[in-house]
DNA sequence: TATGTTTTTGTATGCGCTTACATTTATTTA
DNA sequence: TAAATAAATGTAAGCGCATACAAAAACATA
């Protein structure tokens, strides 16, 4: 016992004093911490994890021991040892859009506050590739997951529930979802934007819409479309319905093909700014007028486009406040608090110049 | 001795068939495989880590076992037993701009292929933070890091060499520069572009761009340009040179701002696409001609450039490729290889229809 | 078949930390 | 001041895995 306790002090004298001259030796190790304070590995816990519990001497010593070895906290054995890996997963279509980077960068900004860090990975709107990165997040063991949408593999619920890993779903809500969500109800606000339409007087639509099949928020805001305006009764003429993928071009290309419609639209809806933009622009690279020949109108309120040229029409979403949100659900729930587990977030519509009555025939 | 053997095999019925029903009961560990596939834990690692290693008919056992009681290795275990957290961290300033976001997709898809998760952070263009990041991500044990730019905090390179944890700076190369880097070399990217103009005829000129200071990228073009400028001999009148946030909003304001100039500049250089789209789109809604009254350069080449009207000359640059070599250049260096440390990739000056020979006066 | 090789498998240790519990020390109460 | 209580600290047992080394099995050679 003596003996150890002298081979454990020359032990760290060599350790420490390598460290001095700042050479390759091992990074210094809780122990290392505690001999050098002269307490326990326990104390040296405690003071990183629970400050309060030491007394302010002995504390102190410890974080000055902490600062002169430049000891860092190894995160697989506090991982290991506590079963909390501190990290957050998150699974997204793609950051290429640039709803979903500012989503995540409040997200993560938030997740930061809570000492949390974010995995990040991308399913390419792909619902077995997400089930995919959802394994991968569960095997490296983040403590709590954040996906986007509604509609998941009935698999990834399996697994997060059989793991008892906390999850929350946004960009999306319903009040009758039985997953924790936060975000807005894509299908109701899609429902006012032909509305605002029909008032100004247009009879005529057509509809830009992303890939509806596999991805209910593109599927909602296109259904929401349609029936508010079979709810007017007005009839989409044939082809006035293009799906296509969430790209400027794409939005171009379908604007164009929407114009040459034996009947043509006098109002674009799109089921984002993304293809707004493209129509917009499509528009104007033809000579088109925007709003006097064709209404256009966006869906999330991107940076550009209430600086368009005409101002886009378009549904704003408060995707930063979403992204805090759903960090803080997460955060409230690994904290052992039971946070509000379906949290609408407010929408409006934002009325700007793309928009106006059609011409007088 | 013997007691806790069998006290072992009873933990493990319990456990066994607690699975079988979906109870909640924990998951499953490399133990419990290597009971139910009669084998030891060291031969179930070797058959996740080392498969040639095993014969296929054991391995087959294993294999089985592993899916009949759902095993998933525990990341923090294997992280500490193994020293490798097969996590990657990232710190870039910021989602918002779309460039790093195309970058970080490609750079955590090249990743993913290689079993790597991204850990990813934001500095907000601020190299204290970036510091706290860094720090963070070395915390959580990351294997290897990826920074933006070329300038940080010396501190940075210390705590990464000391702990020998492989790195990479990206958007930016230098010849000279002491670390590894793939990116392209701004400044001498940025002499181009008034090149093409002075050769159209332009000697009136303006600068927008972004925050220079703690920015290599942004300090590096503006430098580049300016430099160019000079050796032809031409001089930026006072108040031609706008720095600025890099937004449309303050891209708008610095193009309004510039055209107010006693002599207004019949060229804006925009230090990227994003303050060049907001110098277009003032154009636009002021009425302005581009390239008519004013041309108009970016730099970056998003996806919007092209389909502005008129489409936007601007430097494009191959983020997707360089997230793909960034990750590349990690994914070798873990695997033990000495890949090269600097590269440049090539850049292309995209000559489009935002630029014209100036008016004759 | 006996021996030497190679391949496969098992044993047992430790990675660095957290935490339940035991022990010591400080503080309060009577 | 002594006893009772509370606070601070130490002890030691894992957490679940990888891996060095030892042992066993399979294979090759003579």
């Amino acid at each position: 016992m003596r003996l150890h306790f002298y081979l454990c002090i020359i032990q760290h004298d060599v350790k420490a004093s390598a460290i001095n001259v700042n050479s390759p030796s091992k990074p210094a190790t809780q122990g290392d911490v505690a001999k050098a304070a002269g307490v326990s590995t326990a104390t040296v816990s405690r003071v990183i994890n629970q400050p309060k519990s030491v007394r302010t001497g002995v504390r102190l010593r410890v974080q000055e021991a902490i600062v002169e070895l430049q000891y860092v906290a190894d995160a697989a054995a506090r991982a290991l040892a506590s079963k909390r890996s501190r990290c957050i997963g998150a699974v997204i279509p793609t950051l290429a859009n640039a709803i979903f980077a500012d989503g995540i960068e409040a997200f993560e900004s938030e997740l930061n506050q809570a000492s949390l860090s974010l995995m990040l990975t991308t399913s390419s709107y792909d619902s077995q590739h997400e089930l995919t990165q959802v394994r991968t997040l569960i095997e490296r063991g983040v403590d709590a997951v954040m996906l986007v949408g509604l509609d998941h593999d009935p698999l990834i619920y399996a697994l997060l529930e059989q793991r008892k890993i906390p999850y929350v779903l946004t960009w999306a809500y319903s009040s009758d979802c039985p997953h924790p969500c936060v975000g807005f109800n894509n299908y109701e606000a899609a429902k006012l934007i032909p509305l605002h339409l029909t008032t100004l007087g247009h009879q005529q639509f057509a509809i830009i819409s992303g890939i509806s099949t596999g991805n209910d928020r593109a599927s909602d805001r296109l259904k929401g479309m349609e029936h508010a305006l079979f709810a007017q009764g007005i009839t989409l003429a044939q082809g006035a319905v293009i799906e296509c993928n969430y790209s400027i071009e794409a939005g171009r290309a379908a604007c164009r093909q929407l114009l040459t419609l034996s009947t043509p639209p006098t109002a674009i809806l799109c089921s984002n700014d993304v293809l707004a933009t493209g129509a917009l622009l499509e528009c104007q690279a033809s000579n088109i007028e925007v709003p006097g020949s064709v209404s256009i109108t966006g869906f999330d309120d991107l940076a550009i486009s209430a600086n368009l040229t005409p101002s886009l029409t378009t549904m704003h979403i408060p995707f930063k406040l979403m992204g805090q949100r759903a960090a803080q659900y997460l955060i409230d729930r690994l904290a052992g608090a039971t946070p509000q587990a379906q949290q609408q977030l407010e929408v409006e519509l934002r009325l700007r110049h793309s928009t106006a009555p059609p011409k007088p025939v």
